[in-house]
DNA sequence: CCTTGACCTTCCTATGATGGGAAGGGGTAG
DNA sequence: CTACCCCTTCCCATCATAGGAAGGTCAAGG
């Protein structure tokens, strides 16, 4: 298989495979005598994993981890969830912080007319005439 | 007002006021004779209003428009709550999308064991073994 | 056999917002 | 006058991804 049929196979772009690659998240592929890379089902699957991975959220520094936990069959699974544990606890406060954004910002829209008159109480907050609204003016 | 002076007043690094000056989201700051930066109260303003945007996950190019928008008095608040309200929305869909995630991995996380042996839902769902508990395996 | 078109290779560039650091000049207090 | 801190510009790094250029390769068909 060479780059093109992987990308097909595994749902990664022949860029980001060699970019994998370059990075070491991935071992070199195989080449052909006209130095084509040159996948195997193993290596398909990887990219499989990997691409999960992503669409889970993990980093790329994470992937590297939950690879080499992957491919060694003694490994403990409390390392594997350790990792997991952690990326739930990121995703949950990052989501927390957006929420608290999209609702301070909903709640200033709703106060506003959205009509032909300039009086708009979404600009007034972010100009600082109305703090109340917002909660983290100062450090966030 | 030289930039240490106005970054302490602004909670805009200097290293970021720089950076928008560069970049055209505020207008080039007056110079001294040795050709330092010298901020007035309503470039301390403007800045103010950045970085409050900016906590609300504004992007430097949604910025832009609100700054411009923010100083002219005669626009119509309909535009900023355009602005606003395609913001929250954006906010919104990543919020789901990141908690789907999360809801994925802690499902994920609570059915494994994270002791010594070696068996781990998460890998197994991860290399494609388990599909039922991914929703969007073939394409996020 | 040669051309065409699709594919592959590497290398460079950009994104967005931010931080780090180097090299050199300025300003002020002691 | 000399420290010492602040300022200046310029370069580089992050993270994951995409775009493109220049050139080599392969398979199919004339």
């Amino acid at each position: 298989m060479n780059i093109g049929q992987a990308s097909n196979a595994s749902g990664v772009t022949a860029k980001m495979i060699r970019y994998y690659e370059q990075i070491g998240l991935v071992r070199p592929a195989d080449r052909t005598d006209s130095n084509y890379r040159s996948f195997n089902d193993r290596d398909i699957n990887d990219l499989r994993f990997i691409k999960r991975a992503r669409s889970l959220g993990f980093s790329v520094k994470e992937i590297t981890n939950l690879l080499s936990l992957w491919r060694d069959r003694t490994r403990p699974s409390r390392e594997v969830k350790g990792i997991a544990d952690g990326h739930v606890a990121d995703l949950r406060s990052r989501i927390a912080e957006m929420q608290a954004m999209a609702d301070t910002l909903s709640a200033l829209s709703d106060c506003c007319a959205g009509d032909d008159r300039p009086d708009c109480p979404i600009l007034s907050n972010l100009s600082g005439d109305t703090p109340a609204i917002a909660p983290d003016q100062s450090q966030a």
